[in-house]
DNA sequence: TTGTAAGCGTTATCAC
DNA sequence: GTGATAACGCTTACAA
């Protein structure tokens, strides 16, 4: 009976089992092969010693890796409200935690540099987040950005926003809309590229305002708009949470979706409270995610990535029609 | 001009400023006084070799901690889903971030024994996510628990489910009903403390289905609840989500909410679609997270923490009236 | 198949 | 305030 003491090491397994401190690691890694024989004997070891396999962080430091890739998302509480972020993230998981990998978070407001960080996904945030930028950069890290601006050195995974917007303002188009309002984005590279894409069928498109893709203050914007007798045949938002605000906005004020006013979205996602179908813009959001993270693998592992650009879908609902 | 080198360490620094190396970690971790000459030698020696700062794979090892914790939530997809999870998500990250630690996300399905954590959270996980529960344990790794069944040796956090649930049963009592319907969660504890709490008012309450905090799910259960024309005057759900898609099945078929039906949830999310208010039982949300970080963190300091229980609120809101 | 030995890049202890 | 030196626990050439 010994006080506390400290806990058992893979040289300690080695001594157990009579073994070389070599011996005991291939034992573990199977980087090697060893006898039957001997493995059975250190593993035996470990397990009268209460070893629980080897520590983590002398691994890391040995092999220079951490295994930990982070994904900076903006704020989490908003970042995630909309449904969209989450079958991406799910995807981007998935795929680095078949590969070993974990997934961490990172705040705006935090403090990464101290963090052990094999690689960094930028997932559509705002200037701010960016701060942290060249800093991974200087260290070395790979960097994959998703929907965000080009910049030197790091791989892109975007989606085809303009041209998805396009095809859905030909489809307005060819139902006889001509005035057509839009509520966009807070300034983004997405909320950009949507927009020119809507304005490459409706250069005169106006704009009502920009909000994040959350429902309240989508639906205020909405009631604001309602309020000022607009003469808009359809809003088209950029995202289906706007979206689906928007239709809840009007339903409220006894206006008909779309017989009063057709309403489109962005993204593709489910939105069941509503009893129409959205028509909306669908994005990959699986392919994206996967795409992130095999980007990131394979920028880990020192390989070229190309930048990948992924294509969307038009998808007619019933909440647009006949101008 | 030389060759791709490796990139500088902190020896490198100190040989480059003329310091020995523990002088050159001081001025970095500034552990200890550095006269300010030095510590400007040194960090100009860093900028001109392109240092970076200490590695943080050679700190981890050195102190034996990764300044990352990890977070257990089961499906990334469906635990996220409901925005409940969201608010204690993010006042978790914010503990930690702010003590320089960052929150990993570990899914159901990946193999989390070779990550560096200092800590493991489980967030209302079911069974699954148990399987690794007794390896954290034997690697020495502190858990925090959050609504969860209790088991030795882990720090707990909860709110208190049943005597919620037995405020919200009693204002129904009070408001006249007698026959009431319960939409439960999946088997787990927070169900099971919830359905206990209910029935401790309304022993004879009838469970009419199970399912995930989902708009979709609860809403099919409710449209079959409602097809086998019930009698009860109270629906209680276990969630807002539930509650906010019962209220929409209701109005699809025409029924009025509180008149013909009275409906609750649990939780205290916002549903801005809605255009009622949920009577239901609101949660600390951030508080919870905040316990949650703060038991993690005391825990990696090897402290003792005491368990925590927090309070719930009864909200009384526009979707239940009299029987 | 097994053993020897050299690091990985820090931080902490101790002396000066 | 600064400097030498010993860990931290492991993986991986290289040798036998």
């Amino acid at each position: 009976m010994s006080g506390p003491t400290r806990s058992p090491t893979l040289a300690d397994v080695a001594d157990a089992a009579g073994v070389s401190l070599s011996t005991a690691s291939l034992a573990f890694s199977g980087n090697k092969p060893v006898s039957d024989a001997t493995r059975q004997r250190v593993l035996g070891a470990a397990e009268s010693l209460g070893y629980t396999g080897p520590n983590p962080l002398a691994r890391n430091l040995r092999q220079g890796r951490s295994g930990v890739v982070g994904i900076a998302v903006g704020q989490l509480s908003t970042a995630f409200r909309d449904p969209a972020a989450l079958p991406m993230l799910d995807a981007v998981s998935e795929v680095l935690g078949a590969a070993g990998l974990g997934l961490l978070l990172m705040g705006d407001e935090d403090d990464h540099a101290r963090l052990p960080l094999d690689a960094v996904i930028y997932d559509i945030c705002g200037r701010e987040t960016w701060a942290a930028y060249d800093a991974f950069v200087a260290r070395g890290i790979p960097l994959v950005v998703v929907e965000g601006p080009t910049w030197p050195g790091t791989t892109f995974v975007d989606i085809d926003h303009r041209g998805g917007s396009a095809a859905l303002a030909r489809h307005l188009h060819d139902l006889g809309h001509r005035r057509v309002a839009v509520l966009t984005l807070e300034p983004s590279h997405p909320q950009r590229q949507r927009e020119a894409g809507l304005r490459d069928v409706f250069p005169d498109a106006v704009v009502i305002g920009a909000c994040a893709s959350d429902h309240g203050a989508a639906q205020q914007l909405a009631s604001d708009w309602f309020d000022s007798s607009p003469d808009a045949t359809v809003l088209v938002c950029q995202s289906d949470v706007q979206a689906a605000a928007v239709v809840v906005e009007a339903r409220r004020r006894g206006l008909s979706v779309p017989g009063d006013l057709s309403v489109a979205g962005f993204d593709g996602v489910p939105t069941p409270w509503l009893d129409l179908e959205l028509t909306t813009i669908a994005q990959p959001l699986g392919d994206k995610g996967r795409a992130v993270a095999r980007a990131a693998l394979a920028r880990i592992e020192g390989d070229d990535v190309e930048d990948v650009l992924l294509p969307v879908t038009l998808r007619v609902g019933s909440s647009t029609g006949p101008a």
